[in-house]
DNA sequence: CCAATATTGTACCAATCGGTACACAATTAG
DNA sequence: CTAATTGTGTACCGATTGGTACAATATTGG
């Protein structure tokens, strides 16, 4: 493989990429803010990445990979497969100073819906990737006599998305600790 | 009071300017097709609303007064004054074909929170007003003995406005019947 | 009728949008 | 060393963005 090489690091570019997506949304973020925050020329840019929406397709990929399948993950290795849940559902209730951008897939769906199909399934897609974890999670759990609702694992998966998308909203709107106490009271029905 | 008369109707123009927005958010909204479904020239437009921005004011303004003051008078006219609320879910829930565009002030509050602030508070403000909807009603019901659950009012009023968030962003992810079931899990806990 | 006032149509604006062309620089395989 | 290949910097692009200037057109009160 011949060619000059990269004068920045493509991973930590699409974290950069992430971080102001995520702040701003894709429509109200430009691509000249991208370079910036990238570190790299608009040459390279499109030379690496494309287009604007390519990046930010990479940019959900890279999010998925990294937070979904890590949740999955912890799941799968801890003994009682609710808790990993049930503490990321916590982390985004706490917030404590930090930037209350809520669930990038959620925005991302509710920003595209009309807009852009392509994304707007994507995102789609992976909030049910999420879903997929829960679910697999409620399964064992209620397997294992871990839960005492018996409700239909899917359901209650679902219900538990809902409970992600909405508090990931929420989040802008209560604080601690009101959102804590939301999150108790909606716990409550997968106890 | 003297000068020409406006050639348009300007609650009518206001909310066909709420279906675009509602449909497509505030970035991806130009002027020009705001031009075209409010049926007035550039010129009328910014003598009339300002700008871009003003008229979403309004826009947000108009919703809060038509949908959450008339949930307010439903609630407050109603023997059970929780059944207009869990009928506005219901209604959520449904979306049989019509589009799915999730909560008005909700998309706001997501896509305006590092971008606006004016915008971003005044959404947040409204899903308070509904907040406020939700807690007057639920205080009436458990003085009524129509609920069981003893729960703080105020929290119990902050977990639905957690659901509504949720079921409108969830609107995007599941359709009928599974997003009834989901309704009817959440409301059990209000029951 | 007429002046004051309100609304509209047309033409125009700078700024920004996402994206491209192309020459130049660096790297590696042969 | 060279040719092929990959990455970068600079200049540029048409299209679209939200918004303005200004004259023309109605309308009403006096």
């Amino acid at each position: 493989m011949a060619g000059r090489k990269k004068e920045f690091e493509e991973v930590e570019a699409i974290q950069q990429a992430l971080n102001l997506f995520w702040s701003k949304g894709y429509e109200a973020t430009s691509t000249e803010e991208l370079l910036g925050v990238m570190k790299l020329g608009k040459s390279s840019f499109y030379h690496s990445f494309g287009s604007k929406k390519d990046l930010f397709i990479r940019v959900l990929d890279h999010l998925y990979d990294s937070y979904v399948r890590t949740l999955q993950r912890a799941t799968e290795q801890s003994a009682n497969p609710m808790e990993p849940i049930k503490e990321s559902l916590r982390q985004v209730a706490k917030s404590p100073t930090d930037p209350k951008w809520g669930c990038f897939f959620g925005n991302t769906l509710a920003e595209m819906v009309n807009v852009d199909n392509e994304l707007r399934d994507r995102a789609a897609r992976y909030l049910r990737g999420l879903e997929e974890v829960y679910y697999r999670a409620i399964g064992q759990a209620q397997a294992q006599g871990r839960m005492r609702n018996r409700t239909d694992a899917r359901l209650l998966a679902q219900y538990l998305t809902n409970l992600w998308n909405g508090l990931n909203i929420s989040q802008r709107l209560y604080a601690e600790p009101e959102l804590g106490r939301i999150l108790d009271v909606a716990l409550q029905v997968v106890d």
